[in-house]
DNA sequence: TCTTGACATAGAGTTAGCTCTAGGTTATAT
DNA sequence: ATATAACCTAGAGCTAACTCTATGTCAAGA
């Protein structure tokens, strides 16, 4: 796949892959006649590294994480313990804005309320 | 209230306190010789700024919905669309961090297990 | 042959939201 | 009297994550 293939997939532009290799985050793209051809595997790096950002891990964290990965089977405590970190900090986020979002609901209520009172 | 123990009650730095009020975000701020004081009802602002920005609104999004607020009963259908929509936001926000809960979940589980049988 | 479009690079610029710096004032404790 | 702590201002600097600019290559269609 073309970068400008892989782009339109996965909505990200084109500038921003680049960038994401640039700085190291994702690695092994080949290059034929110059032109960046991205494997699946590739592809199944990219779609990883978009979870865990949404999961609200930076983008440097979740290089550190790739790197344990490639570390292979020595690294795998490290990397539970940053799962469930981030377990624990999404589970925060979560609860957050449940509870912005609750505040959200009173809030629309009132005006609702109000709005019917003006009539 | 002094803008310190704002800072300590609402954890928050006093460089952000000055930084809200820089940008219109934060009004109606007293003065002392000098010194910031604050009522009751800027810390109300405050705290209800901080919540609409863990909905996700920007700061530009909150001033300007502060504007609103302070025109008056005119504005109460602005308002309650601008609600709306970010509960919409909010919704999604909290269904794609639900999915990447799960899937860090499974990847836990995966690596948990992983390493049973490693032993 | 020429042009168009998709790609390439290096490096500069942008945005939001702070955070820090330098230099100054004021109230209070020793 | 002085030292300390908490405040003040204006403006510069920082970080993350892009995004854009200038310039260049290359293959394919009219």
């Amino acid at each position: 796949m073309s970068i400008g293939e892989v782009a339109r997939e996965l909505d990200l532009s084109i500038d921003t892959l680049r960038y994401y290799e640039k700085i190291g985050l994702l690695k092994n793209i080949n290059k034929i006649n110059g032109k960046r051809e991205y494997t699946d595997e590739n592809i199944k790096d990219l779609k990883f590294i978009l979870c865990m950002k949404s999961a609200g891990l930076s983008l440097m964290d979740i290089k550190m994480f790739l790197k344990y990965y490639e570390e292979g089977n020595e690294t795998l405590d490290l990397r539970i313990d940053m799962l469930k970190n981030q377990k624990i900090v999404l589970e925060k986020e979560i609860k957050e804005k449940q509870d912005t979002l609750d505040y959200l609901n009173y809030k629309i209520d009132l005006y609702e309320k109000r709005k019917g009172e003006k009539k």
